[in-house]
DNA sequence: ATGTCC
């Protein structure tokens, strides 16, 4: 096996030079430390970071935050900047789960309110209500008219059919709705897909989780985000289902004809493009708009029944409940976005795989609410151990197109963890520690086992130390269902 | 992630 050159720049940050793979424009900058990095230098994803260098039009650097495992042509974990002007648009370095992300609700609820059988009796009530599973369909059913609606308004239409408030909106990255979706770019079959799927959770990662806050490291940007020790939090990971799904298959075929059209040579066909500024790159643009509105609308409508089964399992009244969007984010989306490059403000194509947006305080795209902390940045966990609420900073924006982490990151394939947990019950070992889980298939609790993911606080201390987001608060976990 | 192989 060939070394990999990589150079140390700090304890935190490293160098991938240009070389390591012909025709890099760029270098490479991973964000790890180093025994983050040894699990790093286990799988291709380097080698994939690398490849993402010689995308045309790359700006800076191709980025690697310290979550990043091996994916389709760019990793999981993985950020690529490229110049409106001169730069492509790639559906494989955006990922197949468009806007798969986070939602964190704050409750007036604390720890003492929810005993053990008062918690079960929750987490069954939320299986019981929320679709879960891979192809899971849901209680909405939507005629042709009305997916065109949601893949161009996004949260709002969820808000509009009684899902919620206007506050759940101003709470979210781009407020639940990118403009500029063209729900007739989306193929027929993706609209049949997603026509189903509205308000479910999916499987794999995805999960809604019922947590507490354990610890506060940052006490006056809590108190902006209006969270205290011991209270509890609900937050939903899911993203576009099989609709999102179907419009990268849909668009990774257009954008291999593309390769050849506009001659444009890559190490990996994965990373199929097309140029920003052709016919292929914006209608790519258009469709993954759709799916990202699909995706908050979803996280939109899981939110309201969640809160209904909070408010019927407990007898109380919303206003007691206090069931309130604290932040709902994408983190695998493109983005068009104003960034200074060498002192000049440019337009860049941001794509943001498996990595989270994480814009400083003043920023124009933080909401008011958080305008004087930054950005609320939610990083979820495993399910045994914890998950994070970071804010983003200026360093992030200086350096890395306001970015950072998404999550804990794999160490172990489906496949290992399923013989892992093999002659265990892992659902036992988690109500040993008070978990209480819920999932459709003991396969998927095998799968998404602890030790089957990277410690979140390690991959969280990277970016905190590193400087490129803060830490405001940890989660433990307390019920989770899961598909 | 995903009607985990149209």
């Amino acid at each position: 096996m060939t070394a990999i050159p990589l150079k140390k720049i700090d304890d935190y940050r490293w160098e991938l030079p240009i070389g390591y793979v012909p025709g890099m424009r760029v270098p490479g900058r991973v964000y790890a430390d180093e025994q983050l990095l040894a699990d790093i230098m286990k799988d291709e994803s380097l080698k994939q970071v690398a490849n993402a260098a010689t995308l045309p039009g790359i700006i800076g650097a191709s980025l690697a935050m310290p979550d990043i495992h091996y994916g389709y042509g760019l990793p999981i974990g993985g950020v690529l900047a490229t110049d409106v002007s001169d730069g492509i648009i790639s559906p494989g370095a955006t990922g197949y789960d468009i806007n798969c992300g986070v939602r964190l609700i704050r409750t007036n609820l604390t720890r003492q309110d929810l005993p053990l059988e008062t918690l079960k009796t929750l987490v069954a009530a939320l299986f019981a209500k929320i679709p879960t599973g891979v192809g899971s369909h849901g209680k909405i059913k939507l005629s042709a008219a009305e997916s065109r609606k949601v893949l161009t308004e996004g949260a709002a239409w969820a808000v509009k059919k009684g899902y919620g408030q206007d506050a759940d909106l101003e709470h979210s990255e781009a407020g639940g709705c990118l403009e500029g979706a063209d729900s007739e770019l989306v193929s027929d079959r993706a609209h049949e897909r997603g026509a189903g799927q509205l308000g479910t959770l999916g499987s794999g990662n995805h999960f809604l989780e019922i947590q507490y806050v354990d610890e506060i490291y940052n006490s006056d940007a809590a108190k902006v985000l209006g969270l205290a020790e011991n209270q509890i939090t609900v937050m939903i990971h899911t993203g576009s289902r099989g609709l999102g799904h179907q419009i990268c298959t849909d668009y990774l075929g257009m954008m291999g004809q593309a390769l050849t059209k506009y001659k444009i040579e890559l190490p990996d066909r994965q990373l199929a493009c097309a140029p920003f500024k052709s016919k292929e790159g914006q209608q790519y643009l258009a469709a993954m708009r759709a799916a990202a509105n699909f995706a908050w609308a979803n996280r939109q409508c899981l939110m309201y029944w969640a809160f209904e089964v909070f408010l019927m399992t407990l007898n109380i009244s919303p206003k007691a409940l206090g069931f309130n969007l604290i932040y709902d984010l994408a983190h695998n989306i493109v983005k068009i976005e104003k960034h200074q490059v060498e002192g000049k403000t440019r337009e860049l194509v941001v794509h943001r795989k498996g990595a989270t947006r994480a814009f400083p305080s003043g920023h124009d795209e933080v909401p008011a609410a958080y305008k004087s902390i930054g950005q609320p940045v939610l990083i979820p966990g495993d399910m045994g151990r914890c998950s994070y609420v970071l804010m983003g900073t200026q360093a992030a924006l200086e350096e890395t197109f306001g970015s950072t982490c998404h999550g804990a990151g794999r160490v172990l394939s489906r496949h290992q963890a399923i013989k892992q947990a093999k002659g265990r019950s892992i659902y036992r070992e988690l109500e040993d520690k008070g978990i209480i889980i819920k999932t459709a298939g003991r396969e998927t609790l095998a799968e998404e086992m602890p030790e089957a993911y990277k410690d979140v606080s390690q991959v969280v201390e990277v970016v905190h130390q590193a400087g490129i987001s803060g830490k405001v608060a940890r989660l433990r976990p307390l019920g989770v269902i899961k598909g």
